[in-house]
DNA sequence: AAAAACCATTTGTCTGACATTTAAAAGTCT
DNA sequence: AGACTTTTAAATGTCAGACAAATGGTTTTT
């Protein structure tokens, strides 16, 4: 692992991606633990101060951990799904709040890839997710929910059906794409015809998935998206003209 | 933005969480300068080192950049989709290389994800990436091709076919899980006979992408995965002998 | 043998200094 | 007045050294 003192690029920056690579080749390996800071400073002939903010790069990715005192230290880090579903979630909400994505875009998006994962859920059919899918479609049923509360049971919804498909990697490919929509999805309102015809595909598809009826499950998504985009399209218009 | 000096975390996550909070509730805009790394420590209260930490964590996820010189400073950044593919492809690599994800299940993952674009794709059929399609498909024709050139050619038309749907957004979730296969793939030695069976049902595909085939995109993928899985297991099954 | 005191190591934070970069201001010449 | 050069101020980048706090191991005491 070498840095060049006299490129552009900070030292600390140039730091982290030797590291970085190092971790990405396989040259440190999970739970190793990194030389300690004043080490790491004497090998690079940095300060330690330049040494800690490229390590405070590498944590900021969860690609290590430090622990203090003795025996203490940087160690690599093992991605979890869990910490990956979260730096996924973060990143697609602000690509989407910042860069304008069109709510039909996202939309389109976040449908076709639930519909790749419909067939896989109804070969397997899971019977803890189908449980999920019909305990969120009785709770949209429930009178006096909030918008809100409804959209987060919507997510929970997709969720399940998502995770169904026992896949996951497909699940943290598509955690982001369902979440991220979520703030977008919370600007709707819906009324209680919306909400009956929604229930109403959640029904058909959670009925499909239970027969293993990819293809019908993969339909009710399509009829699904339609909805969706309908109802925002009215939004959007009414939110226009006023 | 306020952070509390005992609670058990360090600071500088607490200043970059902070940060962080006032990016994404907007109260932050995009291109807004940030306080000066001086005053910033003035605000909450710490040194300047701590407020860099903080600013360097903040840094590694592209939520801000920095310039130095008179009136330079931190910047909120806007996330552009090109750092959002490489960070969605750092983590989906990291992720499979740390989780030991079996092969079959990536592999499902991804061509699920592609089925899910080739509708979108057939539909828009652009000349663009239809071109880009038939060029790797010449080029994986050609003798003399590296195993890792044959691989970096498939990934290019599964990227032009990805890209051709004209979404970002499923471009973007999809970088990750075609990317993060190449290591996988390039395990893979393919005879002759296998090279003519893919760039066949590349053709395939291609050719009802142009027609504007749908279904028949996706069940060229279909195709596609049974073979990629059958030539992985076949070299995991010799590999395990030896 | 168990508890307490001590110690060494390591990360976290602070202070103060200097180097480097950069845009704007001031000055100078035509 | 306008174009060019020099100076200046502000900001980040880097360095050095110190102390605080956490933590596991070792030694001493009870």
């Amino acid at each position: 692992m070498k840095i060049d003192p006299n490129s552009s690029a900070d030292l600390s920056v140039q730091i982290a991606q030797a590291i970085k690579d190092a971790i990405i080749s396989g040259a440190l390996i999970v739970d190793e633990r990194l030389p300690s800071e004043s080490e790491l400073s004497d090998q690079f002939k940095v300060s330690r101060s330049t040494v800690r903010e490229a390590l405070k790069r590498l944590a900021a990715q969860s690609l290590i951990r430090t622990q203090r005192g003795a025996s203490g230290g940087a160690f690599v880090n093992r991605l979890s799904f869990e910490d990956a579903y979260s730096q996924q979630i973060t990143t697609s909400t602000l690509l989407l709040s910042m860069n304008a994505v069109s709510f039909d875009t996202a939309c389109e998006a976040r449908y076709a890839l639930e519909r790749a994962c419909a067939p896989l859920s109804a070969a397997r059919r899971s019977a803890d997710h189908l449980a999920t899918m019909r305990a969120e479609i009785f709770r949209q049923g429930q009178p006096g929910l909030t918008d809100v509360a409804f959209c987060a049971s919507d997510v929970a919804f997709h969720r399940a059906l998502v995770d169904g498909a026992g896949n996951p990697v497909l699940s943290y490919q598509l955690a982001g794409a369902v979440e991220a929509m979520q703030p977008l999805m919370n600007m709707i309102t819906f009324t209680a015809r919306d909400r009956e015809v929604i229930t109403g595909l959640h029904t058909r598809i959670a009925d499909a998935i239970e027969t293993g009826d990819g293809s019908a499950a993969a339909a009710g998504l399509q009829d699904l998206e339609s909805e969706t985009r309908k109802l925002a399209s009215d939004v959007f218009a009414a939110r226009a003209q006023a």
